[in-house]
DNA sequence: AACACACGTTAACGATCGCTAACCGACCGA
DNA sequence: TCGGTCGGTTAGCGATCGTTAACGTGTGTT
């Protein structure tokens, strides 16, 4: 086992409210007094649990990038073919946005807030997932050149990092049929790789 | 003619560094020296061209709700048929992301800083805009419920939007193949509206 | 009973923030 | 030539920021 730190219930209680409140309003828009505020302590009772600031922001970012990869990983493991590979990324990407949004959020906005050596091991976790998606995606559409596909996987996350912006009252039915149709949508996005470039015209 | 104030290449000028700079590091993470220093002046000489810090984005978000309403509204009503307003619309869009990158970013990131008034402009000219996609999109797609459709325009725009994360040093050959990408990507996704929702799996 | 430690508190510091005040040179029309 | 406006400057204000210091309190250990 690798030397991690005890949970400590207020430790995750201050994460999740922190990472809501600078989804919400962004980091720099979101002092200490009002996470605290949030977790029922006050201000600087937070450095009883963190370093300073960023280092909660540090913690966010890292632990998703690693919790996305290392679930990726696991379920293009466990996959029997490439096509269900891409299906389980695609799954479990979208269970990761509805249930951590905020999470979501934070993982495309606030890196370039991070100090230096965290932000280059959040990058190598996000690349890793991205290689991940890249590799299984070309087996499915070999036809496709790689920029192609590395462009579509990144076009495809912002597809499902759509979620935040629908909102939870949208019209759909509910959780299900919300991942259901992002689920089809990234998988007609990909489906267009297959189609070549010169006969782009639908009209 | 409505009262628009004159150009003076200055505002411009300070707005074009302005959106760099927000996009970069957020509107809270950017001070008003640095957006002085990035046009050449300093600091508080800023105040001869906008009353306050939440002015210039104000007039940075309700320029691009409104440009991207507007140019929507003209591609539409001069399309000749409903796919082919759809195809205008996407290349409109993409047109948007690739050559105003920071202003697209920051459209679905800082809209909850402006005051109460202006926020309440974008956010009906952002309606606006996706009601014609809407419009638009469930005529070439009639099968589809009107709440998947909305879903999926809202996914799409997450698509055309992810062009920031690509960064101009993807390998795709140059801007006329990275938009080419992304259109058929966006159209593929909607074909995946005609795809009922019960025959979603791929394997 | 004495102590240590975990987990809070309030007060306050230095830095930085947005913004105003006061001033100034260049240009320009009467 | 003179006054006004336009577009800039520097100094400095009040507020707020992240963070530290000093202190208190409950809880479990010895």
């Amino acid at each position: 086992m690798t030397s991690t730190k005890a949970p400590s219930n207020r430790r995750e209680q201050i994460l999740r409210e922190a990472a809501r409140l600078f989804a919400e309003r962004g980091f720099h828009g979101v002092g200490v007094d009002e996470i605290g505020a949030a977790v029922g302590i006050s201000g600087p009772g937070l450095y009883r649990h963190f370093a300073c600031k960023d280092a909660m922001l540090a913690e966010l970012l890292v632990g998703i990038s690693g919790r996305l990869m290392a679930a990726g990983k696991l379920r293009v493991a466990e996959a029997a073919s490439p096509a269900e590979a891409v299906d389980a990324l695609i799954r479990g990407h979208i269970d990761f946005a509805l249930d951590d949004r905020p999470l979501i959020t934070l993982h495309d906005r606030e890196l370039d807030r991070l100090p230096d050596s965290d932000r280059k091991l959040v990058r190598q976790l996000q690349r890793q997932y991205v290689e991940q998606w890249v590799e299984v995606v070309r087996q499915v559409h070999p036809a496709a050149p790689a920029p192609e596909v590395r462009a579509a996987v990144h076009a495809v996350f912002g597809l499902l990092n759509s979620t935040p912006h629908l909102g939870p009252h949208n019209g759909l039915p509910g959780r299900a049929a919300t991942a259901a149709v992002l689920h089809r949508l990234a998988l007609g996005a990909f489906a267009a790789l297959d189609i070549p470039a010169d006969r782009q015209v639908t009209y």
